[in-house]
RNA sequence: GCUGAAGUGGUGGAAUUGGUAGACACGUUGGACUUAAAAUCCAAUGGAUAGUAAUAUCCGUGCGGGUUCAAGUCCCGCCUUCAGUACCA
């Protein structure tokens, strides 16, 4: 019998399922250790290739620690809630809850294929109303607590002290004010198509970063996160995590905190502009000021005759997308207002402009502009001629570097960087300025205009708004007619007026209609999955305890900024409130690539029609089109016959081409509009399911992104037909008493270190190599020794479960091998060579030794002397003097 | 522009962190078994030169310098690719 791959594999998923082997409670006489994936959105295309490569990771490193003795939490969900089951709907009509949930059945059973080692009874959706009943809870914590300042943590709102000079007729707004989830209007980014408001973090270059479509600024009532209380200490606490630098550096410039000083220019005796600049240093070559064109200021100071001039620009500015407004980067616009203000320090008299390259949305919507030390602001001054003042000493019209300070009267002369702090502390002394510290991170837009998401739970009346009491939670999603947002821009949930109204001791009440943002689901699902079943909690404090923090959190560094910082933010809320016990709730995050499809492209005419072999392209102008990869084989040559018996459209078209018809590839990612997806399930029909998870592995590095290549996958399948083939023959396992020789002995020690090591480091591909040379060298030495072989199996079984199962099983052991310990290695068997190196010190020609470690001293001695015989063979004359360093390093002079 | 990562055979990728570069695998070539194919097994496989041969010598980790007995690895200066981000003052 050869290695039968499908019956294995299906006889022990089903084995997993019907013993529970993954599930794991609380247990304090044992090391947790909680391995978390970055839960998927069920899609309606299912899983391809790319997919399970964390999923494969993570399960390695769970299989792994439960052989070394710990207590693993690896729990699956779902993040159910989301744009494109609702758009399905509105296309269909039919209940995102029902396509939903033939999507995660679809999901669930492909993850099983791939022997994932999850604990499926803590399973949870995020669309579920026994899980947004508490992320509903949670929203409610948020909406009642505010941010004290001095001990920066937040706190319950009936704690927080009133202001003796404001009446009680304004108490209700002075603590709405000061809420972390609170209602504002302002200017969002509005995307007509999907007629919603998005996440500045989920913009990209002016358009929507789900379906890449334009984004307008609209101002809407909002609900809205107070993230930016918790810049700091968002971006301070980064430092003790160990993530990936690449991903702590976006965090880092996401937050985007700077340094500087917040200046004060007068323009008459009533009002001032004031502007935040991070060069202070160069205030002498301030030539002008600039307005965002938003800026409420700018109203109060425009004259007459400038007037209708502002007024148009401003409309302009307005209705242009941020798009258009990226587009002409290097062309600037601006309008002068006919005012001026007096520059602090130097008292010149400047004036003002505006302009849409000053976003009001930084700092204080103004700044002062340099020309001569910055670009943008030296772009501006070419424009329109305005005055350029260098400051610090340079050869270029421009420079943003540091110097000596030139042109500034009595400060000449001061390195740039010293005068920066100067220049902040005399402002400080005559009140013109302070120093100040601003960031990038914008408050958290956290309404959506949709029907396939939790329902926040406040209710409205003329006078103010109030919580859902938390014993009504969970509010459940009403049902509606019809899946689209109303004429109006408000929610689905707007159309159910029976469910919108309601009233509470007498007094009506407005449902809150607007849905929270996909992001909200996935903000804390990993407290979920330690008690995923309470009634009473969001989790029991001793689950917290016990799990809490994520020791190893895999996912796609797609989720870098978003995912990674809302969930960080509410984390530290929830800790803040006494609620989780630790700062920050993933310890360790890995990062694992992409795989990408291999599209296949084909060339068609675009005059005349009929499509052209690639090689022949050049005498057309032609157009690429996707096609199926299934039709072309590994020399990109087509099967024109199977390309038109399964797609009509080229049923009766032209092909040119010279004997064979060739196309071109492209890396890209897989997905099912450019036809270049693979199927874990063909794989894993073909090959099986260890063959998948040893070859995803085996691809390269974890982190990396490469694109998917079948060729190769026959070698990890031939792995394991020759692992296979060295515990059985004919069917009879051949596996004996024997004992086993020192060089069976080698083999297995150095593999069991070697293996363990590359594990702790998520080098699974390293890792999948040494099994690949312990096999051929085991196989090469016709080793059967059970006491080599057993370890053997047990090393295995985290890359390649079922089959290790079933060797295991066949070994005679009637319990599952993920029930056994890890196998120790021995360091006696794992002596290296011995390594000479000559070296020179002094002029002096020596020798520096390496020898292996844990040599007992007689050994030490033998392998001196065979090296004394080498060196004098190899200068003729022996050493006169061996000095013996301790630890493994000896030096022979000569 | 800024930030981060990376450049090694025909291909994916190794290299114990400064110590015999190319492990392992794919592919290719040759051989064994077979009527044949598949499967399997064995051997060769960075380049060049010399030799019937075992073998020997030289060149080789994006480019140019440097440090060192020794550099894929460290330092300086470039080039290229990928990813993220972008008028954040």
């Amino acid at each position: 019998m050869d290695y039968n791959f499908r019956t294995i594999e299906k006889k022990w998923q089903d084995y997993w399922k019907a013993n529970q082997t993954n599930s794991s409670e609380v247990d304090h006489s044992l090391p947790k250790y909680y391995v978390l994936d970055m839960f998927p959105y069920p899609s309606g295309s299912g899983l391809h290739v790319g997919h399970p490569l964390g999923y494969i990771a993570s399960d390695i490193i769970s299989r792994y620690k439960r052989l070394k003795g710990f207590n693993v939490l690896h729990p699956m969900g779902f993040d159910s809630f989301g744009l494109p089951a609702e758009q399905y709907a509105i296309k269909t009509g039919r209940h995102p809850k029902e396509t939903t949930e033939i999507n995660i059945k679809r999901f669930k059973d492909q993850l099983d294929n791939l022997g994932l080692s999850y604990d499926w009874s803590r399973e949870i959706k995020t669309s579920d109303s026994n899980y947004y009943k508490w992320t509903q809870w949670i929203f409610l914590k948020l909406y009642n607590s505010y941010f004290d300042k001095e001990t920066k943590k937040a706190k319950d709102v009936s704690e927080l002290i009133i202001p003796s000079h404001i009446d009680s007729s304004k108490r209700d707004n002075y603590i709405d004010s000061k809420r972390l989830a609170y209602i504002d209007t302002i200017d969002v980014n509005w995307c007509e198509e999907l007629g919603t408001v998005l996440a500045n973090e989920e913009v990209i270059g002016g358009l929507s970063e789900r379906g890449g479509f334009p984004v307008t600024k609209k101002p809407m009532r909002q609900w809205v996160m107070r993230i930016t209380k918790y810049a700091d200490r968002l971006l301070d606490d980064l430092d003790d995590l160990d993530w990936p630098e690449s991903i702590k550096s976006s965090q880092r410039n996401w937050i985007g905190k700077s340094y500087g000083a917040e200046i004060s220019f007068t323009v008459n005796s009533e009002l001032s502009v004031n502007v935040f600049t991070t060069r202070p240093d160069t205030i002498y070559g301030a030539t002008y000021l600039v307005l965002a064109p938003e800026n409420s200021i700018v109203e109060k100071i425009v004259t007459d005759d400038q007037k209708n001039e502002i007024e148009n620009y401003q409309k302009i500015a307005k209705s242009k997308s941020d798009l258009e407004r990226q587009e002409n980067q290097k062309i600037k616009t601006g309008v002068f207002t006919g005012a001026f203000a007096i520059n602090p320090i130097s008292n010149k008299k400047i004036p003002i402009w505006i302009s849409d390259y000053v976003l009001n949305s930084y700092g204080t919507g103004a700044i002062m502009a340099v020309p001569a030390h910055d670009e943008r602001d030296y772009e501006f001054a070419q424009q329109f001629n305005l005055e350029v003042i260098k400051v610090i000493d340079s050869e270029s019209d421009f420079f943003s570097g540091h110097g000596n300070i030139i042109n500034s009267e009595s400060f000449n002369g001061i390195h740039s960087k010293k005068f920066k702090d100067v220049v902040i502390d005399y402002l400080e002394k005559n009140k013109l300025g302070e120093r100040k510290i601003n960031y990038k991170l914008r408050d958290w837009i956290f309404t959506r205009q949709r029907y396939w998401g939790e329902p926040i739970p406040i209710l409205h009346n003329k006078d103010k708004s109030i919580a859902v009491d938390e014993q009504d939670l969970p509010i459940l999603l009403p049902e509606v007619e019809s899946y689209l947002p109303t004429k109006s821009g408000k929610s689905p949930l707007a159309r159910n007026e029976s469910w919108k109204y309601i009233t509470i001791n007498g007094k009506s009440f407005e449902r809150e209609t607007n849905t929270m943002p996909q992001w909200a689901g996935s903000c804390w699902y990993y407290l979920r999955f330690l008690d995923p079943k309470n009634q009473s909690q969001f989790a029991s404090e001793s689950s917290i305890k016990y799990w809490m923090p994520v020791d190893l959190y895999i996912g796609g560094a797609e989720h870098a900024v978003l995912h990674l910082l809302y969930s960080r933010f509410w984390h530290k809320v929830l800790y803040d409130l006494g609620l989780v016990n630790t700062k920050e709730p993933f310890k360790k995050l890995v990062n694992q690539g992409m795989i990408l499809g291999n599209s296949a492209l084909i060339h068609r005419k675009i005059d005349g029609g009929g499509y052209v072999s690639s090689d022949l392209k050049d005498k057309y102008k032609t157009q690429s089109i996707h096609i199926e990869i299934s039709f072309v084989n590994e020399n990109n040559e087509l099967n024109m016959e199977l390309l038109k018996k399964n797609n009509p459209d080229f049923k009766d078209a032209d092909f040119e081409y010279d004997k064979t018809f060739y196309v071109d590839r492209e890396v890209e990612k897989m997905s099912k509009s450019k036809y270049n997806v693979i199927n874990p399930d063909d794989i894993c029909y073909n090959y099986g399911a260890d063959t998948l998870r040893l070859y995803e592995m085996f691809l390269g590095p974890l982190e990396q992104s490469k694109p998917w290549s079948t060729s190769g996958i026959i070698g990890v399948h031939n792995f394991l037909k020759k692992l296979w083939r060295l515990y059985f023959h004919e069917n009879e396992i051949i596996v004996n008493e024997s004992v086993p020789n020192d060089y069976n002995l080698k083999t297995l020690n150095r593999c069991i270190k070697k293996v363990a090591n590359d594990i702790e480091n998520f080098s699974f591909n390293t890792a999948v190599s040494t099994l690949m040379i312990t096999v051929n060298e085991l196989t090469q030495q016709k080793c059967t020794s059970k006491k080599i072989l057993e370890p053997l199996a047990i090393v295995i079984s985290s890359f390649a479960p079922h089959i290790a199962e079933e060797i295991w099983q066949q070994l005679g052991n009637t319990d599952s091998i993920t029930n056994s310990n890890y196998p120790n290695y021995d360091e006696r068997y794992l002596h290296d060579t011995t390594k000479i190196y000559p070296v020179s010190i002094n002029g002096k020609l020596k020798y520096k030794i390496e020898l292996p470690t844990n040599l007992s001293k007689q050994e030490i001695e033998k392998e001196i002397l065979a090296d004394e015989v080498f060196i004098k063979k190899l200068h003729g004359l022996k050493p006169k003097k061996v000095i013996v360093v301790p630890g493994k390093i000896i030096n022979f002079v000569i």
